[in-house]
DNA sequence: CTAATATGTTTTATATTTAAAATATATAGA
DNA sequence: TCTATATATTTTAAATATAAAACATATTAG
């Protein structure tokens, strides 16, 4: 490459990696303000929290109940952290824990109806409120950047070999 | 609107809203995952975690220092979060708090010279983080994304007033 | 069978995080 | 001035989060 192409090829890349740092400190600011108004709805409309409420979307989908670790693996947390989370949703009767048989270490942890019913009151509400926070996103920009995102991911998760 | 006019605009409203839950839960998912491996290349090559970090760039932007209440304003955490986080910078000798001439209640936070001096190594690293992270996003299609969501942003913030 | 290793979970230590209360100081109004 | 209110910050209480250690139970190798 001549000395002319390799400058404007640099360029190029400079232009790339400045790009991607923008962007990733948009898609910061912007996920942790949607966060933060969804945590502030959960907290007022239902007395509950996101990590709370991620555990319970978690089981909602698998209704016959995660182990622990499958739990804290599908949400990508530490195990311990889990442990609480589950403590607390626990001694609220919203979710249970039942002993495995066959392995006596394991714990399988299910939503209890109580739970059930109330994970589903709050994700009517959850949709609503994230359909209003990204309210002008028109459908198919929010295809396009969908789009965009599973292209990055797909590269990501390769790299880093997590799931 | 005719009835079946109605009913096409409904069924196009609801695309847009299962649409816009997708997105943010594939937003939610890479942030976190980038977030993931930005904290674990803190902490292997720096010792240190995301929200130091994030202090001590906001205070990189201001050589003269801010407020304790500028601090958490510009990060959008809580006041009692930055007090935590600054204790642990003034420990290490990498922040100093020093009394406002004229306003006794308020403190003035800054880099000491040793504070900009790590900063800035941890600044270059985490560029090249992010750029090998989202290294499958082309420059066209980060400005792209950047478009779409200042355009999201400016209707959130306007509708909670936070900013 | 027994020892080594692996797996499932909790515990511990430490750091974040928020909301709300407490503290200290400023400012404004009567 | 005196008092009410506002501002700046820290403290407190509760929940979240991680890594690492501890613990209990399984599995595998020899």
């Amino acid at each position: 490459m001549s000395q002319s192409a390799k400058k404007l090829k640099d360029e190029a890349n400079e232009f790339a990696t400045k790009n991607r740092l923008r962007l990733w400190l948009k898609l910061l600011k912007l996920t942790r303000q949607i966060e933060s108004e969804l945590r502030d709805n959960l907290r007022v409309e239902f007395e509950t929290t996101l990590p709370r409420f991620d555990v319970m979307a978690a089981l909602y989908r698998f209704p016959k109940g995660l182990l622990m670790s499958e739990l804290s693996g599908a949400l990508k947390v530490s195990n311990g952290n889990v442990t609480g989370i589950v403590d607390r949703l626990v001694k609220d009767a919203l979710v249970i824990r039942s002993a495995v048989p066959g392995d006596r270490r394991a714990l399988r942890v299910k939503l209890t109806p109580a739970g059930k019913k109330e994970f589903l009151k709050q994700a009517v509400q959850h949709e609503r409120w994230v359909d209003t926070l990204l309210s002008d996103i028109a459908a198919d920009d929010a295809e396009l950047m969908i789009a965009l995102i599973d292209k990055a991911h797909a590269k990501t998760t390769a790299k880093t070999s997590k799931e």
